[in-house]
DNA sequence: ATAGCCAGCCTAAACGTTTAGGTAAACTAC
DNA sequence: GTAGTTTACCTAAACGTTTAGGCTGGCTAT
């Protein structure tokens, strides 16, 4: 087969190659009767253009980047949904980039993973976990705009924009929830600080355990459903009661801790109750349903990439006139996102039939 | 800040852009003091190579695309992470190419796919659902080979590789099982053909529906949760009792289902029993648990990559001894993974404790 | 001492586009 | 009828790499 280029189209249609090139790319300088003899070759001969010729070409770079870890966590993928949403596919190309193996950060796949993006000239870069700074910097360097979403920047980039749960607010919904229940004992199991929207969600909670008068233990796992398993099983083998109530920190270790409580015969919430932070699709169907904190993420999602897309246009505009091409941040490009409560039957809530989906909303 | 270039590196140390090259790209005939020396300055600079100007140049591709529709779908987070096990991502980009919005298919997103991976000559593609004719025809202009998973080529592409669920198998399986129980009565309720696992599956519960002597009614829906309920609802309606057993054919209409189960406070498996295809994280954590087959989706994509790996290679080979560089496709490129029927409480048995994640498999 | 070879480096041409700058002919305004 | 503008097109130079081919000067083998 001919993998054909402009000149060949330029050699058939006897045109030149600039000609070719505004017929092709829709510019103007063309009469409408050449445009459609040369679309016409273009369309005989197999004519598709050779992105990395266009790309070196021209300034402007169309892809924007969201990296994730650990993507089987169910948040992320109503996030992309909302990125998707507000980014036209016509428009822009939005690739995805997982730093996880199996489910778990990799520092290595990290900074692969920038060094790909700079390499590709990534028009921008949406992140779901607080980058290193090192690799913030990088792409500060090469003017690579970056919104963080559901994570922080890194304190020495602190300027960096972000959109982000309110956590510390949240938390306290849940706390009053628990408290509400008459909870004193609480169990939250967390993952590393790595995704800095655990700060939030800890602050939250210590705040609401001493204004309730509970106690609070903390208990670290890796961020993945086997691990929380384990953590969680040698933490309850190491005491006499279970806790009044487990809060899972994000829904794979809440997937892990309920595998362990049923493998246990852990009743819930008759023996503990459960809450946990994400909506997941399943959430109404388990045994029993769960309560959790809707972050809304799809919403997250679009607000940041509405966000990114607006820097990067002021970005391009500035650099037309001649201005430096850095990206500018704002004030406002600090973005909060309030989260719901959803009152389902595993904290202890004795519901009958709910909403179309069997939940409550926390007033 | 300096977008350095490998002619600033030239200048910087004196040596020729030729030099420069050789040293980054690991090649010989640079010593390697030059070779440190270029390396240190590349360093300093903040160089980083421009991938369009690369693959504009060398004819070499290393990125593979993965074509999915619905990645809600548990079943793809499997088969990525297998795929993923396969290329090495220090050698191999992985794009993943959902050509759904909201979770529906649009054959206007398939095409504009298509021509973003020609456009960017991506080195080779796996695709999770039967491409249009017209798309194979073109990828196989351009010399670009495709593998399908999980789903087949069209009949004018028959030739091209697969690896699939030997879907009719699995679904005398689940027959099997189901006249085991007793159940007379099936409703199969299944995405559109545009999936051509569909086939396998219909077919096999036709045979086995025959042969137990039991009536099976197929549904079709879209392939997304909120049609699925819609359809069985509708469905449900239309006659008087429910069937003795639903058989979902995949992960979101399951969720579907269920979710319309629930609000009917149709019990499972007392009133009606459920099976279903895909395995899933939560599968025995719902009320009851789900009865389902296991596809071992991981160990397709792990299959698929290594074929497509290879087939690439072959190509590489072969266009450097001058032979035509299309793609060669051989007949054991036509590979079946055997499923597993994982028992669990919703089709009706019962169990008691199970293996450590609650399921039993069927001998 | 000569031929042959190799390591280390260079020059120059390519890859397939876009774009700056130009020209000739055809219109428009007066 | 002239000057100015617009339309439709062209030539040539970029963009940042890789690579084919060539040139040294020093080493080895005879």
């Amino acid at each position: 087969m001919a993998r054909s280029t402009i000149r060949d189209i330029s050699r058939v249609t006897g045109f030149s190659v600039f000609t070719v090139s505004r017929a092709l790319g829709g510019g103007d300088g063309v009469s409408e009767q050449s445009r459609e003899q040369i679309l016409k070759a273009a369309r005989e001969l197999g004519y598709v253009v050779n992105r990395a010729a266009q790309e070196l070409r021209r300034a402007k770079r169309d892809s924007v980047a969201v990296i994730t870890a650990s993507t089987s966590n169910s948040y992320y993928l109503d996030l992309m949904d909302g990125i998707q949403q507000a980014l036209d596919p016509s428009e822009w190309t939005v690739v995805i980039g997982d730093v996880a193996v199996d489910g778990a950060y990799e520092a290595r796949l990290e900074a692969r993973m920038i060094q790909r993006l700079i390499e590709s000239r990534t028009a921008g870069v949406i992140s779901a976990l607080t980058l290193q700074p090192e690799h913030t910097e990088l792409l500060a360097k090469w003017d690579i705009p970056v919104v963080f979403v559901d994570s922080s920047p890194p304190p020495e980039a602190a300027h960096f924009p972000s959109v982000t749960t309110n956590n510390h607010e949240a938390s306290l919904m849940v706390g009053q929830h628990l408290a509400e229940h008459g909870y004193k004992d609480w169990l939250f199991l967390v993952y590393p600080s790595k995704w800095s929207s655990r700060f939030g969600r800890e602050s939250g909670l210590r705040e609401a355990a001493l204004h309730h008068g509970a106690n609070l233990v903390v208990l670290e796992t890796a961020n993945d459903a086997a691990s929380a398993r384990e953590t969680l099983a040698r933490h309850l083998d190491g005491r006499e009661a279970p806790p009044h109530v487990l809060i899972a920190g994000n829904n794979p270790l809440l997937l892990g801790a309920m595998e362990l409580l049923r493998e246990r015969a852990i009743r819930i919430p008759a023996d503990m109750a459960v809450v946990a932070y994400d909506e997941f699709a399943w959430s109404t169907l388990t045994d029993p349903p769960i309560t959790v904190l809707n972050e809304q993420s799809a919403e997250i999602g679009r607000r940041a990439a509405m966000m990114l897309r607006e820097i990067i246009e002021r970005q391009e505009a500035a650099e037309r006139k001649g201005k430096p091409p850095s990206p500018v941040y704002l004030p406002e490009h600090h973005q909060q996102v309030p989260a719901r409560l959803m009152l389902r039957g595993s904290c202890g809530c004795a519901l009958h039939g709910g909403g179309r989906n069997g939940s409550f909303q926390a007033a």
